[in-house]
DNA sequence: AAGAGCTAAGTTACCCGTAACGCAATTGAA
DNA sequence: TTCAATTGCGTTACGGGTAACTTAGCTCTT
């Protein structure tokens, strides 16, 4: 764009010390503010750094001392879902708050995309990885163990993580919210989820869910696993799917709030009222739920918190403080009122 | 966390290569499929890269060539608001099937937070930079310009761009669906949305509402907006406010339609009918809107498709192909039903 | 007055790949 | 057979910083 300054038309430090008349490592020296230079030095080398209009190359750094970077690498499975939105929105702001910066991996859910993902990020020297789930192909797991880099699982809690682990215990989210709709009086109930080819957290809280739903007398007639995204529509027609192989529902449970909105809004089209012909249960109290008259019974998880801590834990252990290795940030069950009132 | 390799304990290219029993040069031809070696060679050299569990260094490469990487920096101001969300999954899902790695920068809706942002990532030595909006502050556009960097700002549309542009024109969008509420009958119109200390693509749409509302007949009776994020809450609470203040409006016009979807539910909780009593309308479509059972009055933006266009055109940059300066990415005024039907 | 101790620098080597060039051995054509 | 072209691989230099070491000049002490 303008005067050529080397073959990359930018201006190194050696310009400017040449420019200020000291040498490389004085100019180093000052703008690192390491001292052993005089003001008057450091006057000089600042005003030359303005006129140029230096920037350092952090790449030239992190290749010169051998070291990481500051990046950290953050693997979501996409974003279409708010509540991973409002994860990956934590992780960052705590993360650029301290200086580093996130690159960042949709893995649509794939532990093939992750594992893609995983080696072009390492490539870059990060100073460590933040993944999402707890299940990774077993390459993957071997790159990260080989590269020896510092790891956070995040969203399934991981009572043997490969390094660090955040989240929550989604099996005990699925069997309180089981005991809950069957202590609500609740027995014949159906599951509106999607379908994955690896184990996640929502076939986890499927489980527990299940279990507890046994457990206390009641069955979990019909799951319904759909190929398409755990999105409002996909609720909307797997509820319709549903209840036309299986009418006499009396409750249905589903993998998140934006499919049980999908399946509150089916039902309520066809006339059904709500919590009197059929209970509605999600997981993960979105944030349009605060507004709307009627709460939809779910669980809340403290998303933003999550990232958060997740970029907490990584920057302790970046510092070198002692960081447990596991972090349970809780879930709290939203009795709503999609479901019927408790007994008096 | 196993044997040293060197200071770094990472297997370097002349590991590899001395255990290949070749020079660093050979394997690094054999890496890169560049040809000039022998089969045999080629075999060796794979070989000990698989029992090594090499991982080649970008950063050296990048500073060997003395050219760009291949990240690319995004800054998007926030992730709770879902529209920027589903940009943001379009351009990483694009740059990442092209090889390419999104660095994310948050900037809160503040140009201070981008240009530290700027600043920092620029030292990085990006392939290019996508900025969301067309304001930024002098340093950081003398930054830009310096680093002689590509660019592409998207949202709104930029008839003169720094480098590139995509988005859609948001003066329009605001004038468009000023002139079609007077069209449907609304003369006396509120409007609830949030403060910016700079210009912004929100007070774009709202300053071609406003003319169009003027021009058409209607008055902008009162603007309201709030030191809050645009969110459900407070939409529900700043439409509180300005019916508070001014009763007798006849249809509110909401900054985004989380906040048209938080006056819609005070509307209703205080047992006002929409859009008998009053009309509503939003902004950007949200996903929810497609199963709620009465659609909000709102304007589409293809988000995804944005998000990707802007990828494209940074490729495209990157790799010489011609591309325009300016994408108009388009938007569509959805009618809905929370306003008055239109006359027949 | 001479050495100890400090300050404010400069010098050298190195990080890990790749561009550019060099060169020996083999192949092919005249 | 002889020379040119090609193949296969090696050598050298380099990029932009920084660690580690060296050095010149000054101050202070005894």
């Amino acid at each position: 764009m303008n005067e050529k300054k080397n073959k990359n038309n930018k201006v190194s430090l050696s310009e400017v010390a040449r420019a200020a008349g000291v040498s490389k490592m004085t100019a180093s020296r000052v703008l690192r503010g390491e001292g052993g230079y005089s003001e008057k030095t450091r006057a000089t080398v600042m005003e030359k750094v303005d006129a140029l209009g230096y920037l350092p190359n952090r790449l030239a750094t992190v290749f010169a001392g051998d070291k990481a970077s500051t990046f950290v690498g953050v693997s979501i499975p996409d974003l279409g879902n708010e509540v991973f939105a409002q994860v990956l929105e934590g992780i960052d702001r705590k993360l650029g708050s301290f200086g580093h910066q996130t690159v960042l991996g949709l893995t649509q859910h794939t532990l093939a995309q992750e594992e893609a993902w995983i080696q072009t990020v390492l490539s870059w020297q990060p100073a460590g990885l933040i993944l999402t789930g707890r299940y990774h192909s077993n390459r993957s797991m071997e790159m990260l163990l080989n590269a020896g880099i510092h790891v956070v699982e995040i969203w399934d809690l991981n009572s043997s993580p490969l390094d660090m682990s955040v989240g929550l215990n989604h099996f005990d989210s699925g069997f309180d919210m089981g005991r809950f709709l069957v202590g609500r009086g609740y027995r014949h109930i159906g599951y509106v989820g999607t379908w994955h080819d690896a184990a996640n957290a929502a076939s986890t809280r499927l489980d527990g869910f299940c279990k507890a739903v046994e457990q206390s007398g009641g069955t979990v007639a019909r799951q319904l696993c759909l190929h398409d995204t755990a999105t409002y529509y996909p609720g909307y027609y797997g509820t319709e799917q549903l209840l036309a192989s299986t009418p006499d529902l009396e409750c249905i449970y589903y993998q998140n709030d934006a499919m049980a909105f999908g399946g509150l809004q089916f039902c309520q089209s066809r006339g059904m009222r709500i919590p009197d012909d059929i209970g509605i249960a999600g997981w993960g109290d979105l944030p349009i739920t605060a507004i709307l008259p009627r709460r939809m019974t779910s669980v809340h998880v403290p998303h933003l918190k999550l990232g958060q801590a997740a970029a907490e834990m990584m920057l302790a252990r970046l510092s070198n403080e002692p960081v447990p290795a596991v972090r349970d940030i809780g879930f709290r069950l939203i009795p709503g009122s999609t479901v019927s009132a408790a007994d008096p």
